[in-house]
DNA sequence: TTGAAAGCGGTACCAC
DNA sequence: GTGGTACCGCTTTCAA
């Protein structure tokens, strides 16, 4: 059943239909509860091809994931939050999923292009970033999980990584560790840069000389865990406590630590990053894992929010937001062994 | 730049352009040629919403995820395939996240009414789901990811469950164990369904009978594994050996193992499936955890084929697939202690 | 507050 | 092998 059959159906006009269905003021509240029940009743749904073609408006927001790298678990938390926001609006979330960087420009390319998406989210900027310029020049609005080197004039949301490092390693010299390691994000990645000046700055201040054999980069997986920790431990001056930039590091820690015999908190410490997933928590471990908190899924709402106002014509481009991350202090750190 | 402005751009009618974009056959090879690189140069693309209008087709397919179980590493490994098989058509996926049963078959209606979809992907069938009538009474093309209960009369795809775990079992007899915890999926849920019967089968085939206390269920998260764990720990008869439905819930085990000071392997043998994840590996674990596997990512992969021939026309309605499950043996699994 | 009708930008039938 | 043009179903201006 389309517009036309429907308001016959009812004997409406369809621009009264139309206006009903889409909330304008200017028709009677009466008779909007009329049409409403009735579309209900008859299952009248507008056809959203028609729809975008007559707006201009796609009525979906996309985002584009690499290949191996996108559906982490961090991005799928984040999308949860996202969708939930979404929903309330109706609006879709359309995924590509993309190879490389060059087909990850064509993918905007064609979704702004072809109108496909009212918007486009853009997640882990690095350091020589050229999306955000692209997306500039397609005239397509966007925001930033994260934020660009430069903290460029488009709309982004990112926690303060470098605060929340520099506070847990902080903490880690303020209770006697003086050799930190720090298992980092990809090498490139913005926050992975930030996160390593909050860690550099926090052992400069108290005079600790930066050791590059404790520090190490890659995806946040298990296995870059377990292999980063091993090095260390296999180092003439291994460190006594550790920051894993991830839980997926941190499991890889653990294990390192227990095939070597040691025991987290007595023998190294350990803090790790946490996205807050319901699956695995740092609560749950043994011991109980110190993490710097902050929530991916919230992340993905406020994202939401800011999108549905960048909809409905407000104009975002100055918004900037960045969110303090916690520091919960649980039984893997403890005061270095005498 | 819309189809009208770019024909007359570059001196062909509309007609000819459309068809040479579409790949229709009736156009020369070599005006084909031509007509995509000046689009490419122009950089015109077909819009969307009046294509979708035009053909009734939207050019994406639809997937309705569950909040707080939708985004699970097992979908979002699932999701990596399909959009990756998908992508090759420029099909695009539309997520949306939804807080119950409800509400999800609410999201199928508009879906399908509004035809923003061309083709709906079912997951985690239940016992009793009315989804497949829902979608069946709408109309609209949908596959299965899973199998529901009968079996019905549409397309799915689904791992050999029953199977695998009467393999893992019949094993773990075969190594003299008579007393296996099984930690499931959640009650209701179809697969979890045939894994209970793969377990109870192998049982009662070596007359060895039924304990309801070695057998749970839940989400697969970690918590639900330490729980059980600690539970089946506690019994005056506890397992020697235990079936955890994901990798998620063995490291729960694990951490249960651990706490309790045993020794996996030595005091209690234990197998999980794994769906195949890249940040949690099996062979990373210590000791290396025995599995039965099966790669959601294939399985995505799978389905988008099947997807891009119902969009293609061809009728699928009697297609169905069972992938068989390997069983994966590793250090986990030793018969029990005298 | 309601209605008639002109687009929106492609597709695909029909003619050449 | 190529071109003219009547739709596809909705939104929105303009008029009543």
């Amino acid at each position: 059943m389309n517009l036309k059959e429907f308001a016959k159906a009812i004997g409406m006009s369809q621009t009264t239909v139309s206006r009903a269905l889409s909330g304008y003021p200017e028709v009677k509240q009466e008779t909007r509860q009329k049409i409403l029940k009735l579309a209900q009743e008859l299952g009248y749904h507008p056809n959203r091809s028609a729809a975008g073609l007559a707006t201009g408006r796609a009525g979906a927001v996309g985002i584009v994931l690499r290949e191996g790298r996108g559906f982490d678990p961090n991005t799928t938390e984040f999308m949860a939050g996202l969708a939930n926001r979404l929903e309330t609006r109706q609006i879709d979330i359309l995924i590509s999923v993309v190879e490389d960087r060059q087909q990850e420009l064509a993918a905007y390319q064609r979704l702004a292009g072809s109108k496909r998406v009212d918007a486009i989210i853009l997640h882990t900027p690095t350091v020589d970033d050229e999306r955000m310029d692209v997306l500039k020049k397609l005239k397509i609005p966007f925001i930033v999980h994260g934020r660009g080197a430069d903290g460029g004039d488009y709309p982004w949301l990112d926690i303060d990584n470098y605060g929340a490092i520099y506070r847990a390693t902080s903490y880690l010299l303020d209770i006697g560790h003086r050799h930190i390691g720090m298992i980092n994000g990809s090498r490139g990645d913005v926050f992975a840069e930030h996160r390593e000046q909050g860690y550099r700055n926090a052992l400069k201040e108290r005079g600790i000389v930066f050791r590059s054999d404790l520090l190490t980069s890659g995806a946040f997986i298990d296995d870059v865990g377990y292999r980063s920790m091993q090095d260390f431990l296999s180092l003439s001056e291994p460190p006594t406590a550790v920051l894993a930039g991830s839980m997926m590091t941190a499991l890889g820690v653990m294990r390192a630590v227990r095939s070597a015999g040691l025991q987290l908190g007595a023998d190294v410490s350990l803090i790790a990053h946490d996205d807050v997933f319901n699956y695995i928590n740092a609560d749950n471990m043994v011991p109980t894992v110190s993490t710097t908190r902050s929530s991916m899924r919230d992340a993905g709402v406020r994202i939401g929010d800011i999108l549905l106002q960048m909809l409905a014509g407000r104009d975002m481009s100055g918004h900037r937001e960045i969110w303090p991350v916690e520091l919960v202090l649980r039984e893997s750190t403890r005061p270095p062994r005498k």
